[in-house]
DNA sequence: CTAACCTATCGACAGTTGTCGATGAGAGGT
DNA sequence: ACCTCTCATCGACAACTGTCGATAGGTTAG
């Protein structure tokens, strides 16, 4: 005899957002299930924190002095070639977590701190809206 | 002329860690620089979320009545073949994510909340020990 | 014992990703 | 103009990943 099946809900037909505020972009997925299209869209977001490297050039960026660093000085410290450094940037720069700006011929990068908080957030049991 | 070089920590001799206390296990990377091996390990975590399968998976964990689901019982909902779940389980059980206990025949899969905790503190501008 | 059932594992395959050296594209200095 | 410096892009390659069908391992019902 198959055991009884238990009530889980089908996720297609939900909005997967807990604010129903037109421009909420961090909703929890602890508390309302995920549409398959929030999820891809959080798991784009994981997935640029989802390696060593990008994670140090998000750590270095966020403990410099004045938040913002050139690509030539993130390269010592993470021991890896001009060409990683810059792909890893780019990676992160698709996924919204940092900027960089032409200046001369430097290009400074920066964190865009409320992308972080999203992801953040959407880890967040309750959702508490800022 | 090269650019005079901007003082970016080399974060080889560094714990990693805000907190001092032995067993901390949820480092604020955006306060202190990360370290080789402790990026490494949040990267495995973050790993484990970047993938819109397996957080859907969580999700539905997480709003489950009891907290606990059953294999059988997600298939459906993630229009995924058994063995794409089982997989997708494994990899967060790896990350220590989820546990599973067996039922009989049944597995029964649950949310390890503290290491959803830790990666969300991880995240955090300020570490607040909690 | 046997059959039905649930889950984990295996093997395969296509697609993605991290890494590097080489090259290209701008921007300044001389 | 030319050279130098910084950064982005390209091509290549190995490693990893998501997916499935098939199979194996346990467990319960009859």
């Amino acid at each position: 005899m198959p055991p009884p099946p238990r009530l889980v809900q089908d996720v297609s037909c939900c909005s997967g957002k807990v604010c129903t505020c037109e421009d909420c972009t961090c909703p929890s997925f602890l508390s309302t299930t995920l549409t398959e299209a929030t999820a891809t869209a959080l798991a784009d977001g994981f997935a640029a924190l989802a390696d060593p490297v990008r994670l140090r050039l998000v750590s270095l960026l966020a403990t410099s002095p004045d938040g913002t660093a050139r690509v030539c000085d993130l390269i010592a410290p993470l021991h890896k070639s001009q060409s990683t450094v810059s792909h890893h940037l780019k990676v992160l720069g698709a996924a919204g977590l940092v900027t960089g700006r032409r200046q001369g011929r430097l290009t400074e990068y920066r964190l865009v701190d409320e992308r972080l908080a999203a992801l953040r957030l959407a880890l967040a049991e309750e959702h508490i809206h800022e």
